[in-house]
Order: C-alpha cells, then structure tokens, then sequence
DNA sequence: CTTGACTCTATACCTAAGTACAGGGTTTAC
DNA sequence: GTAAACCCTGTACTTAGGTATAGAGTCAAG
C-alpha cells in the first residue's frame, strides 16, 4: 500500500497542501489517481518530485525551469538529439552556477581566512574583496 | 570624471532605472551623493555593486540574503568574532547549494551520455536518474 | 448518526522583486 | 526660449510562488 493522501504527500514532502495543488495547477506533479470522492492519490514518487522541486528552487531555478529539467525525462516524444540539446544547455546552465558559486565561495573563504588576521576592522582590506572587479 | 546618472549605472548594470530606485528603497545601493537638483550621483562602484547583486540572485540568493553578505564588509562596527561566524555561515551555505547543483550537474550528464546510445526513447532508462532517491 | 478531521473547488490574499505611470522639475540642443 | 531628453517622488500595477479562507462534501470513531 504506497497510496498516499495530499496531506501525506504534503508532510513528507516537507510543504503545505496548497503548494501540492499549486504545483498540480502548474503540470508540475499529477496525482496518480482520484478516489471514488475525488480525493487525490500519490505514490512515494511524487514525495521525491517535491524535494526534487526544492532543492532545485533553492539553487535559483525557476517552477518554470525545473519542469524543463522534469519533462527532460517524461516527455517521451521528443527525439533523441532534441532531449541531447537541452540537457545540453541545462548542463552549461548549471556549470555557470557553480562556477559562479565557487568564485563567491573562495571570496569568502578569502574574507575568513584574512580577517583573522586584522587588527582593526576597519583597516582590514580583504573586506573589499567581495564585489571586485574580478568577482565577475 | 567617474561620476555617473543613474541611467548610466542603470544601463552599465544592464538593470533598469526603477530597479536602481527600488534597490536603493531596499537599502541595497545608495548614491554616492545628489546634485544641485536632487539628481542622483553614483561611481563605478555602483555598477559593480548591481552586477554582483544580479550574480548573487542568479544563484539563489535573495536580496535580504544579499544585504546580508554586503553587509559583512560595509557594517565596520561589528566584532571580529561576529563577521567570522557570519562568513561561515554563508560558506557553508554556498557550499552546501555548489553540492546540490554538482549532484543535478552528474545527472545530467549521465543522462546526456547514456541517452546517445538508447534505441527507443521510451525504453531509455537512463530518463529516470533524475529524480532518484540518490538524488537527495 | 453525528462530530471532528479530512478533502474538494474557487477565490482572495500575501511577499518578493520588480515595472510602469502620473505629475512635475531640470538640462541640453537648436 | 522651447522641445527633447533627463531626473524627481509617489503610487499603482505585475509576476512568481505560494498561503488562506469560504463553502461544501466525505469518512472514521464513538
């Protein structure tokens, strides 16, 4: 029995109802069924959809986005190369976000590192190295 | 002469003119200072500062987030300690989305490498590794 | 057989992050 | 000295991503 109810699904998935049927709403994740009474029913798999959506929003990708990346798998009608180029372009998508990230990253490892190190606060210049020109 | 009018930090930030305003509302970017007229005056600075925050927001980062970071080397009275403690926070924070996006980045590669090889786009299963319990 | 916890749809509301006027002053170019 | 192109404040609108509420049906326990 891996039926799930929406406030199930909901607590599992660590968001409230509504956000279940918002996602819904945006073709986001489909319940696999209806009760008799029209009560929604899903599977563990759509608890693992949700965090996937999750994870994916805290790294800036849009609802929009990441129903990209989710039909990316479910859209079995596309050809072959058309799935390639766009997981292609997700690819460098997100290759842009870490490289990125990692240059925020040792920015602040900098900043940490340095700072230690300061007399004063105020004459400490590694506080500057934040938004330098090559932070680009 | 590197003093510049908003529409030139706006346009050199590749932001609009409001957004400036409304940055500056947010306590995000001030004005150098204002002319005779009241007409804003910024520096190159403020361009550097738009595009790190346009960086930041790319990744995930929200403007309270952002204030946040800048604020590690703008607010001069705080101890040594504080913005230590700060920074590794953020550090860790940054670490822990450059995991995440590593994780999605190796999905879709495998999936960018396996699905060249498939017959049937249906019987792929490689479509599947996305969103996987591994995936967490 | 009813009370409480759950579900449904539909609609309204909220916050973040802008974006777009309206109504008015300023500066530059002809 | 007057348009065109700026700039100002203030307020209203928009979009994304939810969250809340109203009004009604459903189900399980006592």
């Amino acid at each position: 029995m891996n039926s799930l109810s929406i406030s199930q699904v909901a607590k599992r998935g660590g968001v409230n109802i509504q956000t279940i049927r918002y996602y819904e709403r945006q073709g986001l994740l489909a319940p696999t069924s209806r009760t008799e009474a029209g009560y929604r029913i899903f599977s563990a798999e759509s608890v693992r959809r949700i965090r996937f959506i999750k994870r994916a929003q805290e790294l800036g990708f849009s609802l929009k986005e990441i129903e990209d990346l989710l039909s990316l798998r479910i859209d079995a009608h596309t050809t072959q190369a058309d799935i390639r180029n766009r997981t292609q372009a997700k690819i460098a998508d997100v290759e842009q976000k870490i490289l990125h990230l990692q240059a925020i990253h040792a920015s602040l490892l900098r900043m940490a590192e340095n700072c230690s190190g300061c007399g004063s606060l105020k004459d400490c210049p590694i506080l500057e190295s934040l938004d330098k020109e090559e932070f680009s």
